[in-house]
DNA sequence: GCTAATTAGCGTACAGCATACGCGCACGTG
DNA sequence: CACGTGCGCGTATGCTGTACGCTAATTAGC
């Protein structure tokens, strides 16, 4: 999965040969294979329904990619082949903020790519160019590059569990708590029972923005971390 | 993909019937199934190798699951049956600390485990068992539930890509940044290329106690939210 | 312009996968 | 002893990724 994919995905394209030109190419056919994802999901994307949308034969795929997963890692790289836009001049925390929320918008655009990016992978340029942005941004405030990592993982650790639970439904997924309606279901989870006979779910504000709940929360532990003098007050933004 | 599977987990076991005893059951096929998949991989765990390690035929197996997904839901529930011990004297940080050790722990006993988590799954018992015990442990402190929730669900968001990058190697990914010695990656990627040029990796605490150090900064922040009053200053335990 | 080298396209074949169907058998109950 | 219920499972089907080798198209050298 990905092992030998280095070279694949930092591997120059390679020059125009002397040989039959080439209709098909690696960018197209990666193109198409995140377009069928996107529109059908990523189990669809076969390499016999792939061929029949570029209207190719299946193993024609093979002379631009060395198989499927080197495609999927292909796929998971292209669509981060622009890094985002940061306020370059409001520091590290207006930065980190508009990075974190690009992230969880690149992954609500392809939901297809969030179990993807939980899986280890080659670090491919596209990625490389998202994180060297964030790195950038908080770099530029003057703290340690150990340091700067280290703050831009966590943001970035958060940032792809907390996407998750926004995928499936909308709000808070109400099959989740189906169960609690049940027999004595309420007296093994009590505190979950709690949950639905106070009536959360379609009121809370906090969890309707459970994603920026938990993004302010850790970028003030950052904060107080980064920046000791500033006593700031907590608050839900 | 467990859209069905509710009824699977949640489900009662069906008294024992007047027909042929059974000699296989849910239990041992969903604990079989774990351990190939310890051993040898979740790719591992196919229905025709899974029915040799138990002796059985393959088609014996659907006798008592519905299909492959909802197994590998069995399987996911089956790891979180026992929920985790925490500390019920010491205030909701230590809890949640605990609470988030133990959930990592957990993953990097069963590394199969994690990409599922990432996948939209319905909740089982053995789930539902380990969020109500944080909830139990969070609302002891007296918040209110959506609050508490809201907080279990930060430091879960965070924990869960928080594990990643340990399952691979140990320490952080060596041939992440391989492409760095290579040609003008070092003008493309500057951030990152400090990182080389420092040499870190070999030597930051930082890095090496990532988890520790995210998990921390996030605690700081909620605490700043949870507990105004309390200056606690920021410390790397 | 002809020939040789090079490369793209792709049909066929194969191993592996999950699983629908239906038969036969073993057991508890009458 | 016979009945019926539920279990074990062999067979068959359609899907998957991909190794192999042939054919066609183009360019480089003569």
């Amino acid at each position: 999965m990905g092992q030998g994919g280095y070279e694949l995905l930092w591997g120059n394209p390679a020059g125009p040969g002397r040989g039959r030109p080439a209709g098909l190419s690696r960018e197209r056919i990666v193109a198409e294979a995140v377009a069928i994802a996107a529109a059908e999901g990523l189990p669809r994307v076969s390499m016999k329904h792939l061929a029949e949308r570029l209207g190719s034969g299946v193993m024609s795929l093979y002379r631009h990619v060395p198989g499927k997963d080197e495609l999927v890692a292909l796929m998971y790289d292209s669509i981060m082949s622009t890094p985002p836009d940061l306020p370059a001049d409001q520091g590290w925390r207006a930065a980190l903020t508009a990075w974190a929320h690009a992230v969880r918008d690149l992954f609500l655009a392809h939901p297809w790519a969030l179990p993807l990016a939980t899986v280890n992978h080659v670090l491919g340029p596209g990625e490389a160019g998202w994180l060297d942005s964030a790195m950038r941004a908080v770099g530029a405030s003057g703290f340690a590059t150990d340091l700067s990592l280290a703050s831009v993982m966590a943001v970035n650790n958060y940032v792809g569990g907390a996407v998750r639970p926004e995928l499936h439904g909308g709000q808070e997924d109400p099959l989740w708590f189906t169960f609690l309606a049940d027999d004595g279901a309420m007296q093994r989870f009590p505190a979950l029972a709690d949950l639905v006979t106070e009536g959360h779910f379609q009121e809370s504000a906090l969890l309707r923005d459970h994603f920026s709940f938990g993004l302010e929360r850790l970028l003030d532990g950052l904060e107080r971390y980064l920046e000791p003098g500033s006593g700031q007050g907590a608050s839900l933004t």
